[in-house]
RNA sequence: UCCGGCGUCGUCUAAAGGCAGGACAAGGGACUUUGAAUCCCUGAAUCAUGGUUCGAAUCCAUGCGCCGGAACCA
């Protein structure tokens, strides 16, 4: 028998289970992932992508890739460029690349059929006499004054629409269905705009757009979508598409809603993620602290944790915040596995090694990965001067302390144990070196009877290479950032920190950008773009669990 | 108050009338040349009230709560 792990399941896949047992598609599944492109993919947009991707996959069906670019003035190719970079680095590759406006001549044509069969009419109300007459949430709408034109009429405004007679604004296409529908979408909504805009790929050849509720639903239907799966905020649109469809008379895909992601400490919304950026408060769109998939990669993520995370979550209809501490576990994870480990220090505090001989260099022997034996070793040189991490030396050490203090014996990782005889310090009483000394009989790390609980990483200082390190933390200090009013007010002023001056095993010399390494003890790191060959820079993707920061925390 | 949707450990998510399970987080322990990783253990939930049933998270009813919806945005 097979122990293969089941094949994980959900509400969706559920769903399309029950198609195929009773044949609606003939078993076929298509799927599709259709960005607006406004802005820049992120994290939540990956939980799409794979729930979309991975479903044809799953279902041996296709998946493409839409642009619904009906709105010009938003929408720009730099965005759609991004796009497709950031679908292919999270692994997936697109059957056909597809744009609504593609379909813009059969989408009018469809219009004037509707508009033939006394089902659209072309409406002079201004846009706030088109609001009062849409009624409220409460009360019903009242029909437009416009709405009985003849059909000949209205098949000459609206060609005369396209033909650029009225100006922007002055007149609306719009479906002919319920005023008084409880689904305020269902109101005559607007199927046309007049709106004299540069399209990013048709250019000047329109001057009326249609609205994305009159593409969508054709456009999925045009590709011979099965399945088209969207978010929660779409479900009082799918009547109105399912309506048009069937004026139409063309295929119908089945529309399924699920819960967009949000995480705890982040902000989601294309529109708050594009005032962080015009705003500078970040510095673009791949900020290492933005939770766009390109900031996720200059962060260090992979696409791999990504994926993993999107497993992880789940898909349901339940609105949900997810712990962004889940994300951090899944690159841990992952790079636990396959990140090489180095020594970094990145707040350099002197030590000399006085019984060590002055001139000397021995390269010693520490392994790549405890965690992959086939990673190998590596050679990293011990000398006389070494620095070791700020943090790990205390003059009044607390309960618990395994690191160095006044008196006390630690291990330097792969080479000795030393012991601190002298804090020497400045005039302002700041420690800035310490007099150590070493028992030549531990090379390697090796305890001679004694049982020394502390392991510390360091560098060798004539040897040590400098880098620049950024450390990240959330962008934002409240879990639900602008659940108390702004947003901006919610940001983390700590949230970037840069240190210059850190102190690197001597190997890191040709590290590439994009290289990931865990620094040990402190986390992992990857190589930033800002990278140029004198000057290494590195951002932190994510600490490791830190039980001793926990354990201190408690003490008070 | 109209339309639609949703309520399961702190968080996310399973359980299709039959032992409420997993992951993250939390707490404890073992191990440790990373206070990492790994391993073991513990605590922790069905919105409420009725009903149907031998048996209900699941079916029914009534409440309550939360989310979305009134761009010529998507």
């Amino acid at each position: 028998m097979s122990t293969a792990a089941p094949t994980p399941t959900d509400f969706i896949r559920e769903i399309i289970d029950e198609h195929n047992r009773s044949g609606r598609f003939d078993g076929r599944v298509r799927t599709r992932f259709p960005p607006e492109p406004n802005g820049y993919l992120h994290i939540g947009h990956a939980k799409a992508i794979c729930i979309d991707f991975g479903i044809a996959a799953q279902y041996g069906g296709e998946c493409n890739l839409r642009m619904d670019d009906t709105n010009p003035e938003k929408e720009d190719q730099e965005y759609v460029d991004s796009i497709k970079e950031d679908i292919r680095w999270l692994g997936f590759q697109w059957d056909r690349e597809l744009y609504a406006s593609d379909y813009y001549e059969q989408l009018y044509e469809w219009a004037e059929l509707l508009v033939e069969k006394g089902l659209a009419f072309v409406c002079d109300l201004s846009v706030d006499k088109l609001r009062s007459y849409r009624g409220s949430l409460m009360e019903p709408g009242r029909e437009s004054p416009y709405r009985n034109r003849s059909r000949e009429e209205n098949l000459g405004l609206f060609r005369r629409m396209r033909a650029g007679e009225f100006p922007d604004g002055s007149r609306t296409l719009r479906a002919k269905i319920d005023m008084r529908a409880g689904n305020l979408n269902l109101r005559d909504p607007i199927m046309y705009r007049i709106k004299r805009a540069h399209h990013q790929r048709t250019g000047d050849k329109w001057c009326i757009y249609p609205m994305y509720d009159f593409a969508h639903g054709q456009s999925d239907s045009i590709e011979g979508i099965t399945h088209s799966i969207c978010t929660l905020e779409f479900e009082d649109h799918r009547p109105l598409y399912d309506w048009f469809l069937q004026a139409l008379g063309i295929f119908a895909p089945q529309q399924i809603e699920f819960a967009r992601l949000n995480l705890t400490y982040t902000v989601m919304s294309k529109r708050k993620l594009l005032q962080l950026v015009m705003d500078g408060l970040v510095r673009g769109w791949d900020d290492p602290r933005m939770p766009t998939i390109c900031g996720l990669r200059r962060r260090g993520y992979t696409p791999e944790s990504i994926r993993e995370f999107a497993g992880r979550i789940g898909v349901a209809k339940t609105n949900s915040t997810v712990d962004v501490q889940l994300l951090e576990s899944c690159i841990r994870d992952d790079l636990n596995r396959r990140a090489k480990r180095v020594m970094a220090v990145l707040r350099p505090l002197k030590v000399v090694i006085e019984n060590y001989p002055e001139g000397t260099v021995e390269q010693l022997v520490a392994e790549n990965n405890p965690e992959d034996a086939a990673a190998g070793t590596r050679e990293v040189p011990f000398a006389r001067d070494l620095f070791i991490e700020a943090e790990d030396f205390r003059e009044d050490p607390p309960k618990q302390w395994f690191r160095l203090a006044p008196g006390a014996l630690v291990r330097l990782k792969h080479a000795y144990i030393i012991r601190c005889e002298r804090v020497v310090k400045d005039a302002s009483g700041r420690v800035v070196e310490l007099q150590c000394s070493y028992d030549p009989a531990t090379r390697g790390g090796e305890a001679q009877g004694v049982k020394v609980r502390g392991t510390l990483h360091w560098v060798a200082a004539t040897t040590a290479i400098d880098a620049e390190v950024r450390l990240y933390e959330h962008l934002f200090t409240q879990e639900n950032p602008g659940e108390n009013g702004d947003f901006i007010a919610d940001l983390n002023p700590a949230s970037l920190e840069t240190l210059t001056g850190c102190k690197l095993e001597p190997g890191l010399r040709d590290a590439a950008v994009g290289d990931r390494f865990q620094f040990l003890r402190q986390g992992y790191f990857c190589v930033d773009p800002d990278t140029c060959p004198d000057h290494l820079v590195f951002d932190r993707v994510v600490t490791l669990r830190d039980t001793w920061a926990r354990i201190e925390k408690k003490q008070g």
